[in-house]
RNA sequence: GGCGAGUUACCCAAGCGGCCAAAGGGAUCUGACUGUAAAUCAGACUGCUCAGCAUUCGGGGGUUCGAAUCCCUCACUCGCCA
């Protein structure tokens, strides 16, 4: 599953004094539990640590990524990762602050745990003694009774504990309440861990600040039930400093799955980021060196306009998630639409791979450019289509759409392609049959 | 179980019988400017057979020439009381 190419480029800054000096430059520690403890033993002997991914959609996206990231970065200082991806956690669902979850079918989880469990091997190594090892929740989960679950689990929980989690109390706050499954969300997870902490010997877990409420939960219960103290680490939110939402691209969420986001449109996500979030994002989101980064960091100050540290970011996350061919064509691609501008003086063979890389469609001459947007997506609806074109945003080829009842027809290549474009760098590939 | 408040377009939020396809803000989209930026300014933002028409204001029913606005009912949410 995973490419040993891209694994074996992968090494932590070895000027910083241990991998917990590491994971507070990069900013990925936002909470844990007591710091001088954790940096001992993360500098220590090799231990088991463990992050979850629930299966609530068919694809982790790149929230999750930062999570990966952690694990793998723990990984190569030498400690041994587990990766769950919760079978039993995603057919609760862990509250969301606005509303209540749909529940999902259980024929559904159990096909995205099979869809997650494959993308988490992708960014971890199985090899030696720290390799990673997944396991899924529903194994310990499944078999337990509700009168064991109540007995042996729920009466270490403090009801007046569970309502002051934020997650619990933003719901209790709010119009839509919380149900009891969500709200014993936090018990399954403390269960994970205890289970993990029994049969692994694991004694951290990391995972987003959002989770800190239910990262606790596991500590407390194996305070209570073992008499050990065990961490946790929570990471940031990832924040744009724009205050929009990071890992949204014109509101949809960016998978890791290239079927849901290509790696061009990948590509382009990472490569308009902008320069006063740039350099964090490199150090979350690759392994480049405190050297290297601080000296991207002095080229967003000096020469912004050449974005050299957007390409070296957009290049080394679209790698890492999609491997280097495809990234090599999402940068031809990048290039050929982008570069001169002038599509024409492309040859045949790298505009239709360029194309290819884009939404596109086959069809006939006859068809409206109206009906193209809508096929290829570039409009929501026959009537965004008439805006963007009467918005002067819409063009054939580098050349403006005046006309909401033109065809395709004289507009395309000798060679039947177009590039269809709405707006800046929202773009479609056309080939004319 | 009882009483009260509430449910408006992606989100927040006005409207309280016609002038409402529905104020305002945010998000989003387009244009100018640019670095495929940011900030700023301008425009757009239900759908369609688009100078017109159709369908929206939790669901259903009713009153009325006419309802997001009034009545009934169901569902859900919040609060207080039991």
């Amino acid at each position: 599953m995973s490419d040993p190419a891209i694994l074996a480029d992968q090494a932590n800054d070895p000027t910083f004094s241990d991998i917990w000096e590491e994971l507070v430059w990069r900013g990925l520690v936002h909470v844990s539990t007591d710091e001088s403890e954790l940096q001992e033993l993360l500098a220590g002997d090799p231990i088991t640590f463990y992050c979850g991914f629930d299966p609530t959609a068919p694809s982790l996206h790149l929230g999750n990524l930062v999570q990966l990231l952690v694990m793998r970065r723990l990984q190569l200082a030498g400690h041994r990762p587990l990766g769950l991806v919760g079978g039993s956690t995603g057919l609760i669902g862990d509250p969301r602050p606005t509303a209540e979850r749909t529940l999902n079918t259980r024929e559904t989880v159990t096909e995205w745990v099979g869809y997650l469990q494959g993308q988490v091997s992708r960014f971890l190594s199985a090899e030696g003694d720290n390799g990673m090892r997944l396991v899924n929740n529903l194994d310990w989960t499944a078999p337990l009774s509700a009168i064991d679950f109540l007995r042996e689990i729920g009466k270490h929980y403090r009801v007046g504990t569970m309502i002051k989690k934020d997650a619990v109390a933003a719901r209790l706050n709010s119009d839509a309440g919380i149900s009891y499954t969500e709200f014993s969300y936090q018990i399954l997870q403390g269960l994970d861990y205890l289970e993990l902490y029994r049969s692994y010997g694991c004694v951290l877990q990391t995972g987003g600040s959002d989770q800190w409420g239910n990262l606790t939960s596991g500590t407390d219960l194996i305070h209570r039930t073992e008499g050990v103290s065990v961490h946790a680490i929570g990471t940031p939110l990832i924040t744009n400093s724009d205050g929009t939402k990071f890992g949204k691209s014109e509101g949809n969420a960016i998978w890791l799955d290239s079927a849901l986001v290509s790696p061009y449109a990948f590509y382009q996500f990472w490569l308009n980021t902008d320069d006063a979030d740039v350099i964090s994002r490199l150090k979350v989101f690759t392994f480049l060196d405190r050297a290297e980064i601080e000296r991207l960091e002095a080229l967003v100050a000096s020469e912004p306009f050449r974005r050299e540290s957007q390409r070296t970011l957009a290049r080394a996350v679209t790698t890492l998630v999609h491997g280097a061919d495809a990234t090599d064509k999402a940068i031809a691609a990048a290039d050929a639409l982008f570069g001169q501008g002038d599509v024409a003086a492309l040859d045949a063979e790298t505009l239709e791979s360029a194309l290819r890389e884009l939404p596109n469609t086959t069809t006939s001459p006859t068809a409206t450019i109206v009906q193209l947007l809508l096929d290829t997506g570039l409009s929501g609806s026959i009537s965004e289509a008439r805006r963007a074109i009467a918005q002067g945003g819409v063009s054939v080829n580098g050349v403006k759409v005046t006309d909401d009842t033109a065809s395709i027809e004289g507009s395309t290549l000798p060679s039947g392609m177009a590039v269809l474009r709405r707006g800046k760098k929202t773009l479609a590939g056309i080939f004319v049959l």
